[in-house]
DNA sequence: TTGGGTGCAAATCTTTTGCAGGTGT
DNA sequence: ACACCTGCAAAAGATTTGCACCCAA
């Protein structure tokens, strides 16, 4: 296992994360690092994204379509993409437990986890 | 609208994914047309799967990881990865309209569908 | 005949990786 | 010092697209 040294970059794409609800893509992230750290590569933000999302630190998105997107969230939580601007946001939901009892009644192998993707229009696409 | 004319390819490909209950990549696909059709190009493989997923013919899985997968089964169900092997199996759940519901209650949004994502250990990989 | 479909190859987009030099501990 | 981290650039993987020719309607 490697040991984990202190990266100011790593620490500000964290940050950075943290202060965002829309769920950045890896790109996104690459650019608005930029503004503080001018020579910073993406191959960096890629390898910090990364090892952030494996200590679970942050949460990655996985193919909302495009690009993955990375959440500065990690308590778990489900995620809406709106089918008519695009965007992806948040979705408070109880008892993702239940979901998984119910489909586990079904199903011969060992379900632990569940992540469920709502579609739909947003608040904002609806009026127009 | 563009008018939809006969392709013996795509009609093929249909067919192909509907034997197929493990979820295959565009690449599995146009292995297998290859067969059929040594000519056929990736191009026209991937042109036609996306077809397809657009008319509701077939349906395209993103983000199982690596590729994109795509089902031959267009009734709307859910879809199991065993962390172990990666392999992708069909789910029954009776009540998706339930979890919607359920998801809505916390949203100012329109939602329309969910997708539901559950991943843990299949039979096989169980028994190792 | 006409517009969609195809094969081929090049281009795009996203993400990963090898390498040499830099930096935290 | 040692191992991790970085920037740079090339590579890799998946998917899309431009183009000239072919074929179904």
């Amino acid at each position: 296992m490697a040991a984990l040294k202190y990266s100011r970059q790593r620490e500000s794409i964290k940050e950075f994360l943290m202060t965002r609800t829309d769920h950045p893509t890896a790109d996104t992230v690459y650019e608005n690092m930029k503004i503080i750290y001018p020579n910073i590569s993406l191959g960096t933000v890629y390898r910090n994204l990364s090892l952030l999302s494996d200590i679970g630190e942050i949460q990655k998105l996985s193919s909302f379509g495009g690009a993955d997107r990375f959440d500065g969230r990690t308590e778990p939580h489900c995620h809406f993409i709106c089918t008519g601007c695009g965007c992806v946001q948040d979705l408070e939901m109880d008892d993702l437990q239940d979901i998984i009892q119910k489909a586990a009644a079904h199903f011969s192998g060992e379900i632990t986890d569940c992540s469920a993707r709502f579609s739909g229009l947003c608040e904002n696409c609806l009026k127009k």
